[in-house]
DNA sequence: TATCATTTGTTCGTATGTATC
DNA sequence: CGATACATACGAACAAATGAT
């Protein structure tokens, strides 16, 4: 409908989005500081409640980010540094992955239930799991991430190994279950999400950056899911890449 | 240290956190809506401006979505709905991708150079390059992607019919590929980041949800990239699954 | 070392607009 | 129409971090 009368939009997403355009033209370089707030708002004529606001917006795009008693700087853009790998190598019985991350603390074991999105993966419903939480780090780029493993009761039942450490490194899981007599395929779903509060901490986040969530299901050959493992990671600072083959 | 003095944490994100929190422990239910601004005033005695901060905390979480005149409804959360299988499968000299879909739009065609992380992956800076923009939608889901080609000119000159149709299905260009006596490898690159305004648009996002976006490079056998695709969808709405097979 | 100006962060109050029922 | 709800915008005051004087 040519011709519509528009509202317009509101000040603050105006003065966001002007100031969103002269960051993507360089006028902000990488690095550089916005004016300040009160330059901001002389230069607009407007409050500084609505400076804020823009602001705001910038900082939830990821866009900008705001140090206190200094100014609110240009991010950076570009391919996060970090390269996890997601191939899995085998030679023989034992396997590999590609990201040699490492371990800034203890592996942490609990029990639990198979609820949500990993009962859903692992196709079973309200049952007994031994859950491995681990917090990884990438010793060149520092780039963190959070591991969790799930190995329900039923499959650590017929493979004692597995309930007797369950906080084993994922390759020697994946050799335990080869051992037992298992043909392993892997499927690995990915998502993404903003973060909650507890994750900013774990994984150093910064406003308005999401992070990367892979969910890897180890299966049998007849499909029934083994074991499921979480691994979640700023996507600021770290990326995922996949071979892809043909079959 | 343990006794450390620290500053209370500001009012509006403690209310952010219990309600999230209420929220996380199904307190409020998913579609329900939220107290009302004047309620949680009330209840918590704080500001109408404190109470906005932490509503607007929650939505930049994901947690919740506000409607104007209505209130703040608590959002479903879960694996989004449509799969995006990222496998190629090969018959002959005839290529498929696993996902089926429509486009919505025309494919636009236009000329660009390689810049940043595209010149990055290709390994080609500053190179001349046929570019193609499509919008696709899953038919059961409606889950949008942007879908766009890049095809550097060097390649084009190669392969003359790439030059003719650059705007061709990814999997036509495949064939064209291999048709030229080229062994296509794949590699898939997945990040995430906070959409621009344009891309909430496009993809019809909501608050606090990011996108996903994969570039896939399809490279001949010594590794030299050939062509790079990248594609952007709303995390909420789709997720993307690779199967991974041991090398 | 101490102080001060600058800058962002937090919190209040108030008014008005606009969508929904 | 009115009541309720969220959205926008202004003003004001103080707190806290920073860097230079």
């Amino acid at each position: 409908m040519p011709g519509d009368i528009v509202r317009p939009s509101p000040m603050y997403k105006q003065l966001a989005d002007r100031l969103a355009e002269a960051i993507a033209e360089g006028e902000y370089e990488p690095g550089s500081v916005l004016p300040s707030e009160t330059q901001l708002m002389e230069r607009y004529s407007v409050s500084r409640p609505t400076v804020r606001s823009a602001i705001a917006e910038l900082r939830s795009m990821g866009l900008v980010e705001s140090q206190h008693g200094k100014g609110s700087f240009v991010r950076a853009h570009g391919l996060p540094a970090a390269v996890i790998e997601r191939t899995i190598t085998r030679s023989g019985k034992s396997f590999a992955l590609g990201w040699p991350a490492e371990e800034v603390e203890l592996p942490a074991v609990t029990r639990g239930e198979a609820a949500g999105i990993a009962a859903t993966l692992l196709d079973r419903s309200d049952e007994a799991v031994f859950i491995t939480d681990r917090l990884l780090a990438d010793p060149t780029t520092g780039a963190r991430a959070a591991h969790r493993t799930l190995i329900p009761f039923a499959v650590a039942e017929e493979i004692p190994s597995l309930a007797k450490h369950p906080d084993a490194e994922p390759v020697d899981i994946y050799a335990e279950l080869a051992a037992a007599g298992h043909t392993l395929t892997w499927t690995e779903t990915v998502t993404a999400r903003t973060a909650l509060p507890d994750e900013r901490a774990d994984l150093n986040l910064t406003d308005g950056i999401p992070i990367l969530i892979t969910y890897r299901v180890t299966a049998s050959a007849d499909g029934r899911p083994l074991i499921l493992e979480e691994l979640r990671v700023s996507a600021d600072r770290a990326r995922l890449t996949f071979r892809i083959s043909t079959e």
